[in-house]
DNA sequence: GATGAATGAGGGTTCATTCAT
DNA sequence: TATGAATGAACCCTCATTCAT
């Protein structure tokens, strides 16, 4: 018995981790992943309760992190009065960087809370990002309308519309590359996309 | 009670239209459908073959103009010599109006094809798609490059990042919106933000 | 309601006919008679009960003309005493003749009956009819042995093998071939075989 | 209670070829396997990866036995030239031990892969074999024909029914008899009344 | 007399989970 | 601690049979 707990319990980690990456968590096999951390079934059960507290306990860093980061930048949107475009750039960066940076230290998981976790608990989570996003398109749009505050139901829709297609489009940057160089160019560019078609759009609708 | 044929064809279809479209095609259960359409499993196969025959019945239509457009707006493509980039624009608009009237008219079939047709012989729809709208990408990257027709890499990786995301979020507006002339309108200002805001980029990188 | 009752039961016979020979009697699909007599399957449970009835209303005739004929020629050997050897080849003539009789009448019930009644009541035929032949089998080894009326465990054995193997053979004949004259020729040269075979064989021994 | 894999492995073996040989591989059921097996279907499926995996395991040295002895016997066909009658037989009776020497070593499994397989991957064995006994049954006739290598319609359907009719025999032997040496003995007997009736035919015919 | 929709029991198979060892 | 045999519920599917119409 000289291999400790932890390590086995590791074991069963890195093998989870990849089973949950190749497949979802619907379809991860429980037995793929025992043999592929060198074991029997059952005994993944006496470090874990069930598949999903295996996933729970895969994600739960990388969630409580996104969870947290996504905390703060709500509350200084909350807290921020008159805020100018610019500033909702920087918000839609602080949420650009907070991702960027989760990646860089857990590619994987990010990627599996973010476009994996179908059937689990987490399934939630991009749905969770979008609606921050959405509560800072909100305020864009509400800067920018000729009745601030007062949006008509078509600039809501649109707002939610860019927050979805904004989180929708850098989930699928983190599914489709490895690389976090890569991934950070490609998520700047999307940003700049959006930022500057967005800004175009309001000035043409100004005049 | 002699139900109709028919009725019952469409009961069915109805019960496999909602269960796929909450499940997908993989995790699917022809018991629910059997349930919610009021009979028992062994009944649904008097009216279809199996699972992929009652998936299919439900998305063929949809499937084929879908890739009778895209073959369509293809052969526009491969033909034309010299575009110029309002012509990809065109073509992109074209895409466009092609999934916005499909969606007119089959709303949740749709749906399921492009976003829930995992492990179904229409896995791939979504994906040529991609490509499809990546090609027309690939001709805007090249016209504005400096180089004309040559892509580096990073240049390669933004043509694919900008065509799956536009597809993605097309997809995801289908999938949020029930009304047609809303979906219209949001799949207008995404493109509209999308082109003004590559004309930006392009503009700024060549002064 | 132009169509007879009586003719509506023969399209179904005619219908059960042919699938059952296609796939004997275990894995012929009620469906595909119905389908095949052009009507639907609950109709064919107004003229026969079951399967089981239909199959057995199919073979009933062919059924008690061979069993009648075996009666006869079982009675014909427990009545003859002291038989000779060309009486017992005139016995599988019989049989044979019977056979061949049945076979011109109704070739395909009697094909059905012979070797494709597994799972069905019929399924003992074959062996019935084996078991007639035994017993002349067993008359001519007796007649034969050294000590008459007295067969050792061989050579009952043998003659339950050549009995056996007599009727297989015819009964695969039976079902390999469509032709009667040819059926006939081919019987009559395997009684031949066995025959002067036998002949040939009993005198060996007793020099 | 802890049993040993081999040994619930055997079990499994155990149940399936009693299954298997009372009612062929088509109608067994794996439901009944385990549960005669003291087991639950899906424990099955820890040994055996389906049914057919299943049968093949159960026959696989059986089949490949067969099939090497079978091509040895082939090649010495068709190497050799002007072959007599004798020679012919010598074939025969090769066929006739290699089946009784499996037969010895496996009596169950090969009564199921020349009778019972249908279905299965395995369902031309007994036909392949009827094949090889032609091919020596048509050199029979041909050597021994008016006009050698010339053989009528009518010799050639002899010698087909000749060679089914034999293995057919054979086989039925290996299916009613539980002893080796008996159904040596049988076959001997089998092969004997044949031939020398085959011989008394041709003789009779040519004089 | 005929329909054909519907059933129900069974088919092979998969898999997360449990538990005696 | 670890095993791995075993379970049980679910999967998709088939088919003889029934019965309201």
């Amino acid at each position: 018995m000289q291999i400790l707990k932890d390590e086995v319990k590791r074991s069963i980690c890195t093998a989870a981790l990849a089973e949950f990456k190749q497949h979802g968590f619907l379809k991860a096999s429980m037995r793929q992943i025992a043999e592929a951390a060198g074991m029997t079934p059952g005994n993944i059960y006496r470090y874990f309760k069930s598949k999903e507290d295996l996933f729970g306990e895969l994600l739960q860093p990388v969630y409580e992190e996104l969870t947290m980061a996504m905390g703060t930048i709500k509350q200084e949107i909350d807290g921020s009065l008159c805020v100018e475009v610019k500033d909702h750039l920087s918000f839609l960066r602080q949420i650009d960087a907070t991702l960027i940076r989760l990646f860089r230290e857990s590619s994987t998981e990010l990627n599996i809370l973010l476009n994996l976790s179908e059937g689990s608990e987490y399934r939630a989570v991009k749905g969770d990002l979008v609606t921050l996003v959405n509560q800072i398109m909100l305020d864009v749009y509400g800067t920018m309308s000729e009745v601030p505050g007062m949006l008509s139901p078509r600039e809501q829709a649109s707002a939610r519309m860019v927050a979805s297609t904004i989180m929708e489009s850098i989930c699928l940057i983190l599914r489709e590359n490895e690389d976090g160089d890569m991934i950070k160019m490609l998520v700047d560019e999307l940003l700049f996309m959006y930022s500057v078609g967005i800004g175009e759009k309001m000035r043409l609708r100004h005049t």
